[in-house]
DNA sequence: AAAAAAAGTGAACATAAATTCACAAAATGA
DNA sequence: TCATTTTGTGAATTTATGTTCACTTTTTTT
């Protein structure tokens, strides 16, 4: 007779699964894609190095598929941002303020995801989840200029821009020297403040 | 009796040492760190592997040296343009242009320089870098400032945030696709706008 | 020209990390 | 419980590169 999985097998499974990945994003979490290893991964997950391989086919996969759950999340936060019913600049600035305190609040991996390097399959995954936040901000920007609220402008060009800007004003904070509350606030005003400009909000 | 290099030798020698260095540059902005190891390095220098070990003690330290030396030419042009005699907004926007009009023309060793992911000594020397350009724009911000041009903001910050634009604008454009230069120049003026505006100029 | 020192060589070595695989353990169905 | 199938294991294998070193060639000095 065939062997069919139960549902508490099934249900065991997923689970490996989704410590896996879990596992994983806390590794680069705490340090970077350079220190998760299979073997690493498969430590932190309680798994033996070969199982992992039974969850996914290789680490480039892997990786990928952490990559996109971590950014699909943020995707969404930003994409209520800016359905939301307000002035473009409005949205604009709550998308970055919002995206900013997350990064900066504790270990975030937004940095390690969106400015780290890897192997040219993640690679080409990350490029393509920058394109997915230059698109939000692509699209509160059209809003604004339809409606007046911002002048014309090449909108692919500014959403990269904004996109860079605090990816990059994130770099240092995020690095070793945690910063205080009232320090935390007001980088995340001055940020929220020239993206807004840049666009002419 | 000690042996005395001649000076033909010493010449010879520094010789090496510059055409390791460029065919190490040269093989990063055709393929990336990726493509640049050690033997390729020897390979495009016309010398051995062992030979490159005579003068550089690691791979890393080598390419510590492309990368800043690449980066103090950037520099030295950026800050010649910082110290015209010219409103603030206007060298702003010219620094910014002349950097990107060069990664335009030059896609891939930017994109390296700029982007690509390396080791730890290296990525921490790119670290440095990044902050060099941003204390460029620190300066011309200050000034700005000073003069009533901008309003007052948070140097580093916006510092930051404008290095942090023109680089990831430029991710895309650099990649495969090539541009035409009317293309490439819409790009460096929406750039340009993008920076001045952010500032408040 | 011979001896001594330095520079050049590249195959061999070291290392690190991804991936595999023969086997063990667990789950399923009869 | 036994046979079968799936899942789990981790040591061994593979692969990719940085680095070393015993040896050769070149340069310098006497």
């Amino acid at each position: 007779m065939a062997y069919r999985r139960s549902a508490l097998m099934e249900e065991r499974l997923a689970d490996n699964r989704d410590r896996i990945l879990l596992a994983a994003r806390k590794l680069v979490a705490d340090g970077g894609f350079r220190e998760a290893q299979v073997a690493a991964v498969a430590a932190a997950a309680g798994l033996s190095t070969g199982t992992i391989y039974r969850y996914f086919p290789s680490k480039a996969e892997l990786f990928v598929e952490v990559l996109t759950r971590a950014v699909e999340q943020e995707i969404q936060i930003l994409d209520e941002i800016a359905q939301r019913d307000a002035p473009a600049s409005e949205r604009l600035g709550a998308a970055v303020a919002s995206f900013v305190r997350r990064a900066l609040a504790g270990p975030n991996l937004a940095y390690a995801f969106i400015a780290e390097p890897v192997d040219p399959e993640v690679e080409a995954a990350r490029i393509l989840c920058r394109k997915q936040f230059g698109d939000v901000f692509k699209t509160i920007l059209i809003a604004g200029i339809d409606s007046g609220e911002f002048p014309t402008q090449d909108c692919d060009a500014a959403a990269a821009c904004i996109v860079g800007a605090y990816t990059e004003a994130l770099v240092g904070p995020i690095g070793p020297a945690t910063r205080n509350t009232r320090d935390k606030a007001r980088l995340i005003e001055s940020i929220r403040t020239f993206c807004i400009r840049a666009v002419g909000g």
